[in-house]
DNA sequence: CATGTTTAGATAGTGCCGCTACCCAAGGGA
DNA sequence: TCCCTTGGGTAGCGGCACTATCTAAACATG
């Protein structure tokens, strides 16, 4: 399969092909001479999957290059190279430490993990980027007046444990190990579109219940 | 308040506010002379509102004032105000009709409707971007081979169904009825970054409980 | 062998978007 | 009086995801 191929298949066109090759998002095909390279059913696997970070999940190019950096990387173990993915992923902006929302939000959160007993969580607090950027989302909130605390966001997270539980399941069940890195970081990334458009339609189906349609 | 006052009590420029004004995502100030303009509490909750979707929700500047324009619009009932602001947030790309993948995932999506009895929402199946933008995140899971049918996303329906239940319950109990329009904005744009932390934390958590840290 | 197409590789340019810097003339406080 | 701030307007900037255009080399076809 050469470059024209690839393009066609893909629906990507050469120029942003050969603009992901340069930006280290696809490896080079294999180079048959000055002017062909040869490109397999692995190439457009990895380019469809980087057409879908960026279009679908709005992953700017060059963390898509950082977050498949880590899925490739042999070197690691897989819940290693899965949290090194996902810790790549673009968070919102970092919380601001001067605002006091965000004091208050981080204790908050801190109380919220406790209760559910998430230690792991915890223990990486000050870490992960994840842990900061839910005690961002959550100042916000806060400075907005909304309320937010531990006792309204524990069933939340209990629902969203339970999403997490079902990701899991799906990846075991179907993904061969090799793959489940990749699938790992499909389902934070590319199921998050399923998620959002359920829960909108979610809440437009049980406001109609609740309220009528007027 | 003038300018300077709002800008120091939001912490935006006032370029920035100038510029908002510009767009028409916030009201201009009551007119004091040719040189003053005075704003109040008012101005400053909508100002907050305004960054917030455009900095933690990402929804774009001209999209804000759309969504503004519905909740403002004083001639519509709750629930359809609700609707017409929710109708106007932004959504992935279209779905590709030419794909076939768009025409089952089409069809895996109605399944997943009647199998839920939202009712609601299958009437509005051709309208309604949320359901378009849902039939477009399942077309792109099904194109790369992941698993993605109605059995699969009922458990996930459900699931979101009961965070809409809670998110309706807060609404109800913390929301005076004048704002529960921006509250559930709020909910639908501000509350998904938490939902995508804890959905992250989640898998973080789960996947070490499960496989250990390695 | 001539001719046209395709390729890799490089460089410069485009279009959009969210600001941001600058300028102006008109108040208004010291 | 003098200077600082204000509203209002315009022009430009920086980042990002491409995209267009070039070149020289390699085939493919008649």
């Amino acid at each position: 399969m050469r470059l024209a191929e690839l393009s066609r298949q893909s629906g990507v066109s050469t120029a942003t092909i050969k603009y992901y090759l340069r930006e280290g998002l696809l490896a080079p095909g294999r180079q048959v001479n000055a002017t062909t390279a040869e490109y397999d059913e692995e190439h457009l696997r990895r380019l469809r999957l980087v057409r879908a970070l960026i279009q679908v999940g709005k992953v700017p190019v060059a963390t898509v290059k950082e977050v498949l950096g880590h899925v490739d990387d042999d070197s690691l173990g897989r819940t290693i190279r899965l949290g090194a993915a996902l810790w790549a992923l673009p968070q919102g902006p970092e919380p601001d430490e001067e605002d006091p929302a965000t004091v208050t939000a981080r204790a908050e959160v801190d109380r919220l993990l406790a209760r559910l007993g998430w230690e792991t969580s915890r223990e990486m607090s000050t870490l992960s980027p994840v842990h900061r950027s839910l005690v961002a989302a959550v100042a916000t909130l806060k400075r907005l007046g909304y309320p937010c605390d531990a006792e309204a966001l524990a069933p939340y997270a209990e629902l969203m444990r339970r999403v997490a539980q079902l990701d899991l399941d799906s990846m075991e069940t179907h993904a061969s190990e090799a793959e489940q890195v990749e699938t790992a970081v499909s389902s934070a990334v590319l199921f998050e579109p399923v998620l959002r458009s359920l829960h909108r339609l979610a809440q437009e189906e049980e406001s109609a219940r609740r309220y009528g349609i007027e």
